[in-house]
DNA sequence: TGAAAATATCAGTTTATGCTGACGTCAGTC
DNA sequence: GACTGACGTCAGCATAAACTGATATTTTCA
């Protein structure tokens, strides 16, 4: 059985700076002021987006005394990488096989 | 290295009708009144988002007489979760050693 | 305790984009 | 050759969401 790719998650990976983000992330745990500097973006935006991949579970906060520490959640990653993985498969073979429906 | 995720792309599998597009063309090459019955939307809203696929490289076209069956690329599919399986995986070796920049 | 640094929140503006209705085009059928 | 059905394009509208500046909160350090 196909399980479909999760789209709030979706929406929230295609934004490029939360993206940028995401991908700074999997690389080493960072805080705000690392992303800041990493990005180039304002601190304000950084930290909309940041409660936007928060949310969304797809990174999780550790406070270090006035700093803040973003760590990717891998699992959440890992798990759609599967999703799309498996809808790839799906369409290798409905390829492979050339299945379509007739017209009406 | 770790190749980033194409922006673009997705940008464009972020939106629900789309997705939606992609997971039912996953399983069978579909003609856009196909995918008007099973999706429920206009034909005229349906057209811009096979566009905005068409044009992202997501899906192709094949003209049968005055049908057009629409495919998916599952290589296209199988790359996007290949980005994200690295992802994933570099992700979790950072979690897994904990490496984190020092505060600054 | 007062100042500065790190981060979050809020309100307002602007931009992007999804949806719709009207219309155009091309292929098949009577 | 007129008609119908499949599909695409275009212009306009509406909503969502990204960005910004101002401000609040918390922590550290002198």
């Amino acid at each position: 059985m196909l399980t479909s790719v999760d789209t709030e998650l979706m929406r929230v990976l295609a934004d490029p700076l939360r993206l940028k983000i995401v991908t700074l992330l999997a690389r080493e745990i960072l805080c705000t002021t690392h992303l800041v500097e990493e990005t180039g973006a304002k601190q304000t935006n950084l930290s909309n987006h940041l409660k936007v991949l928060r949310e969304a579970g797809v990174v999780e906060t550790e406070p270090c005394g006035r700093f803040t520490y973003y760590r990717l959640r891998p699992d959440v990653i890992a798990s759609l990488a599967g999703r799309f993985a498996e809808l790839a498969e799906t369409a290798q073979v409905t390829a492979a096989t050339d299945t379509k429906r007739t017209c009406p």
